[in-house]
DNA sequence: TGTACAAGTATTATCGATGAAAGTAAGATA
DNA sequence: TATCTTACTTTCATCGATAATACTTGTACA
């Protein structure tokens, strides 16, 4: 079974070969949205140089990069360091992204095609099976699922004409994800967090953008707490 | 006249030390935000190693943080250029600044509290300034109207309680003043912008959050068509 | 005339080493 | 004991040179 999982890079291009400094960002921003790499741990670029067995210059190009994001905190002449997590900037993230992604919600609802609905009905499909799949406890943390869940999302808001918009959902998205990682968290991963996903759809297919809103916003106040509730940040 | 323009480094902490990759970041975003280097130019390192009279190294890194921001167009093994200027991105950006600072502007006038008017009064007075001194046709590019005018709705959205959403409102001011720059309109910058200015700025203090959102949307709408109209991009 | 291939050129990406700044610890002075 | 200075060590920032990749031009062949 291939699933389609979102491919950041190459979007409909020719396949560019990857070079050091790209393969590198992606390891450093993986680690340090899984929580691999601590908040507030000291980047020294010798372990670095080693733990991804690069060069001096491909690694502080994909740090300057990260730092542009606020994946990765620099500082003038003393290096970079992994952003300190607090429960603060948690609230401010689901804070914000309720915000904007209601902001783009509604503009899909209102502008969807069908190719939109065909999206999203797609990246419920696949949830639903990662859901299936993470049922068994035992591997409830399927690397696949949080893929498909950041899909699904996407493609709710995937019709809002804003590029510049779903791009920083995308990137609100993936600061929460680095929260989901540090909180520990893996139980609420289960049926009930899939129904939310299915009413989402059906609302969104619905063009009820006041009751898809309303679910969205819940969705993601309910998460955080959870997130917040687990005390693995101050 | 000592005048306080927004000092985008160095917030509060110890006066750093600047790296050359600073410098030269800096002095990029700048040409390319005031149009100095055009839309679609490859940036050739070996020249911009001369022009900014750097080594291989900063130049690089600030390349890299500028892509990452979208201020600069990175091809994997195809180096860098200047990012195509057209006139749907400025209708979608556009677009995008009206949704997301009316979120901010709403929060702001919601929970805003006098600390907050007294930045509007104080950014309004010194806009009305620059706009004095730019009245003499000769001059009207006064270099600190631009600086002034972003303080000012930096201000009015300062009460929002998300730094995310500033930073983000930020960034889409930025690549909206390139347009500006593109668009090479100047006559615009007159008596009739300063009261644009002074009605949003009573809609504000008056909590007035329809008014100030209605007018926040009008002033964008009316410059972003001007620069539309000035067929300088496609 | 057009297309495919190949050698040469230009440009970018990376490496290893050097220079510059910050951090640290030992010794001097009060 | 506390604090300041100074030498030393670590770490970061930058340079110059090399390797890797893309682009271009020219030639052979259909």
């Amino acid at each position: 079974m291939s699933e389609p999982v979102s491919d950041l890079n190459a979007p409909g291009d020719e396949p560019r070969i990857s070079t050091r400094a790209s393969t590198v960002y992606d390891r450093l921003h993986d680690d340090i949205l899984t929580g691999e790499l601590k908040p507030g741990l000291k980047l020294r670029l010798k372990d670095l140089i080693e733990r991804y067995d690069t060069g001096n210059s491909p690694l502080r190009e994909a740090l300057n990069r990260l730092s542009a994001n606020g994946m990765v905190l620099r500082e003038e002449n003393r290096g970079f360091r992994v952003p300190p997590a607090s429960s603060q900037e948690l609230s401010e993230l689901t804070r914000t992204r309720c915000w904007v992604e209601e902001i783009a919600l509604r503009e899909s609802i209102a502008n969807g095609d069908t190719d939109w609905e065909e999206r999203i009905v797609l990246a419920f499909h696949w949830l639903s099976r990662a859901a299936q799949n993470a049922d068994t406890p035992v591997d409830a943390t399927s690397p696949d699922w949080e893929a498909h869940h950041r899909d699904f999302h996407q493609a709710l808001l995937s019709a809002c004409n804003s590029k510049m918009l779903t791009d920083f959902c995308a990137e609100l998205s993936m600061r929460t994800f680095r929260y989901r990682n540090l909180a520990e968290v893996v139980e609420y991963r289960d049926r009930h967090e899939l129904e939310e996903h299915r009413e989402l759809q059906d609302a969104a297919l619905n063009r009820d953008a006041d009751l898809a809103v309303a679910l969205l916003h819940k969705h993601y106040r309910v998460t955080s707490d959870i997130f917040l509730q687990s005390g693995h940040f101050e």
